[in-house]
DNA sequence: GCGATCGTACGAAAGCTTTCGTACTCTAGT
DNA sequence: ACTAGAGTACGAAAGCTTTCGTACGATCGC
């Protein structure tokens, strides 16, 4: 449901919006090879997060076939909207303001930032 | 050391923060009403923080006094920090994008991002 | 001095994730 | 037809958090 993924399952939700629709073998052999365990556990991880509702899962095949339950964005959204309530108050500019000034980033990063403040100081835009 | 609070005990370091050293007792009422349960539950969750190092405790009187392990600052930029790796790819700006689109900021918080934009561009400034 | 109250410590239960080993099934190749 | 390999399902172990109940000691009021 509405329900947070761990780290390990994050991980592997970012592989399929990476490479779309995959089979547990190639969302495992997608898995960064550093923090990688066995392939059944990448099965159960997933197999899990059907149960849970992260992931939706085809049997039609004999291979099963999953996808992500749900955007990239609206997840990264969710989180992000966890964080900004659990730490920060409900505010995304303290947040924001943390993350900026946490690591460099690049010259266009920094310009899109502010153009998103434009349109927010103009615009009174709804978010997305 | 560095292991991340879970949200229970985010919950606990906040009230540290917000009123310094106290006792289980007064971090206990010092709880949000809503989702606060018994008292030996808030007292358990305070112990194991203290094993895991992160809050102190002084034994010295017979109501042990804790306090939070570190700053506040500290710690949300270790909450940011590990959000932006697991999630975005270690880029702030990406996150803040999402931040700051998420909901309306009052017009002196977004002056303030828009400051550290500029700081940042021109200055190549230290985080912080 | 005694009982009520406040405090800590402890342990257990429920429920979760992560990790595998193992068992079973299906399929493809020879 | 039979074996090897790929795939899923299952169950167990370890380790974690959260939640309490209960036990036990100290302290305070009377």
């Amino acid at each position: 449901m509405t329900h947070r993924p761990t780290d390990a399952q994050l991980a592997i939700l970012s592989v399929l919006w990476r490479i779309g629709p995959a089979t547990v073998r190639q969302v495992h052999e997608s898995l960064p090879a550093e923090g990688r365990r066995g392939y059944t556990t990448t099965l159960k991880l997933m197999q899990i997060m059907a149960e849970k509702g992260h992931v939706e899962r085809d049997e039609s095949e004999r291979s099963h076939v999953y996808s992500a339950a749900t955007t990239e964005k609206k997840m990264k959204d969710r989180l992000v909207a966890d964080l900004m309530e659990k730490a920060f108050d409900g505010s995304g500019a303290q947040l924001a303001l943390r993350a900026l000034s946490n690591k460099r980033a690049t010259k266009a990063e920094l310009d899109e930032v502010r153009e998103l403040l434009d349109e927010l100081e103009r615009g009174r835009r709804k978010g997305r």
